[in-house]
DNA sequence: CCGAGTTATGTAACCGGTTACGGTTCGCCG
DNA sequence: CGGCGAACCGTAACCGGTTACATAACTCGG
């Protein structure tokens, strides 16, 4: 019924379990003929260690938790692919837990890996800092991907959405928009904030006249800031979204209601998910399976004691540059939508 | 520096660590007062029981491992969203894996479990059934997704792809298609053998001349497949892709080339990504993290003794139909291309 | 042919929990 | 007041590995 265990495989092999221990860790102090009667032994028997065990005498587990917050799509997998390909690189397990938005939740999740994992994969940037410091266990070594703030002793890894968003802006005014409105990401989200700060710092460098329209990230809020925006009766020439799902809502609901799109009003977006390619929808790239697999390998690194002491990182997005915001010179002039 | 043990916390309450493992365990015989003691000094000193030292003497890990091929976007995601809801809420944590398409390191990856997970979940549309056998743990509960065949024992759980795909060709024919092309997917894959079955079938059934066209499930192929189609001149006025992917190569590379769609060809794909929706593109859904869900539900009922007896699920996919296989009798006929 | 040095192996302690089992304390009844 | 059972608690064995240390075997120089 059970596993074979390292004591069956040391009675059938006629030899004591350090003995087996020995041989199938490949130390150099057993007699070869002894190692083919222990490995013989153990393919006989099918036996494969058990790593929980294996882990409670080394006190090593080989596994890291990642603990991500309610993602959607092409990011989420991008993000569990580039670590995963890193981990298994390296022999390590992921353990995954999500956490629901909700931070009590979260705290369970952390604590369920303790004893698990060797180290931990946090991304957070919706948990205030207080609370995430609260929740962390202090003893176990972590990286924290686009979280609130430095962690003591903790490196953090984040891309730079403020850079990515004053770019957007910048390459906006540049093909002409001057009546950017900008649809913000989730209240106390880093990355919304990040990129709305960028946003505003880009318009008082060009003395335009900011204008933020509260949304959550979801496609639903895209739309209705559009629907929005027509009603104001507010000069507008172009949507910044916060992410794309919110510019693919708002793209939408303008064609929609007969809006083109840049001719009346540019939309922009962040993230490039797959979606905004094939809607022609310019955005700002940022590479999160490379982020992903760069937090894993910091994070070994730290475990082994190889730790290069660069503390936090920082990857620069890139701008995306496709249609729904072409050169406003490019079709007619002074058809803002009033 | 190491983490507060059982034995720490039995000191600072001063009484025996039996006692500490029975309090917070929440057994009931151990005194009120005793209770507060332990609870107090675990309070104190931030306690959090070892995982690894639990499962080892419990025999019980409390995660399940969770073994998928190379999939991509919101497929995978969904999945993993699926799965993770249902073992949070019953406790369980999720030990994930890459098995990449190589089913040498499918095999490492699963023994790598052992010990760690009380069950797997193994997706693996792509590996031949007596290798899965072989890779497999003969011992460890597990459930299986999209699989080729029955493993002793094992329920499996996969959608209807036949079904599907019947159901889209049928949806075609309905719409006055009659020269209907099929993309197939990777060689060996399961899914996609299923999905040309089923395209097969029903051509059959309505006496049409099949005709398929290899592909890989990748984008390019359905680039590929439409310039063979534009080339070669055969009568053709649908084109049924096994995936997404592969029609919306297809749709751009046509229609780049002039073609417009449905008018001249209809595509029709499988999988609904969300892109899907966006270009309009008929598809077959197929709930994923549905599925993800049940096969979690399954396992952990079956890991607790209370499984429901029946053996397999199938879980049948759902037409979408979208603007790119508008009735026939909506345009212009007999403008097949030729 | 003996003792020192080297190498291969076995024994048992340990990692951090759970729990069977036995002992103590106490209440209660006869 | 003795005896009995219930309630509570502590000791130690166990889960399945690793490894320090002791021991046995073997080599080799003198």
């Amino acid at each position: 019924m059970g596993e074979a265990t390292i004591r069956d495989v040391a009675r059938r092999a006629e030899v004591s379990v350090a003995s087996v221990s020995r041989a199938l860790n490949g130390l150099d102090n057993v007699r070869a003929e002894t190692r083919d009667k222990v490995i013989k032994a153990a393919n006989e028997l099918g036996y494969v260690p058990h790593a929980g065990a294996r882990s409670l005498s080394l006190a090593r587990a080989h596994a890291i938790g990642v603990v991500l917050p309610d993602l959607h799509g092409e990011f989420f997998s991008e993000c569990v692919r580039g670590m995963d390909r890193e981990a298994s690189r390296r022999g390590y397990l992921l353990l995954l837990s999500n956490m629901h938005d909700d931070s009590e939740q979260a705290a369970v999740a952390l604590r369920a890996m303790r004893g698990r994992v060797d180290g931990l994969l946090v991304m957070a940037p919706h948990i205030a800092p207080e609370t995430l410091e609260h929740a962390l266990p202090p003893a176990i070594p972590s990286v924290l991907l686009n979280s609130h703030a430095e962690l003591a002793g903790r490196p953090a890894l984040r891309f730079d959405n403020r850079a990515g968003a004053e770019a957007m802006v910048e390459h906006l005014v540049a093909n002409g928009y001057r009546h950017i409105v900008h649809i913000a990401g989730p209240e106390g989200n880093l990355d919304a904030a990040q990129r709305a700060e960028g946003y505003l710092a880009a318009c008082a460098r060009h003395a335009l006249p900011p204008r933020i329209i509260a949304g959550d990230f979801n496609e639903e809020a895209g739309e209705a800031a559009a629907r929005e925006i027509l009603a104001s009766g507010t000069l507008t020439d172009a949507v910044f979204a916060a992410n794309d799902m919110m510019a693919i809502g708002c793209l939408h609901t303008l064609r929609s209601a007969g809006t083109a799109v840049p001719e009346q009003i540019a939309v922009a977006g962040f993230d490039d998910v797959p979606l905004a390619r094939y809607l022609s929808l310019s955005t700002v790239r940022v590479n999160i399976a490379e982020m992903g697999a760069c937090a894993v390998a910091r994070l070994i690194d730290l475990l082994e004691g190889k730790d290069l002491k660069r503390d936090s990182e920082t990857f620069t997005p890139e701008l995306v540059m496709r249609a729904t915001t072409a050169p406003r010179a490019a079709h007619q002039d002074g058809a803002a939508h009033a």
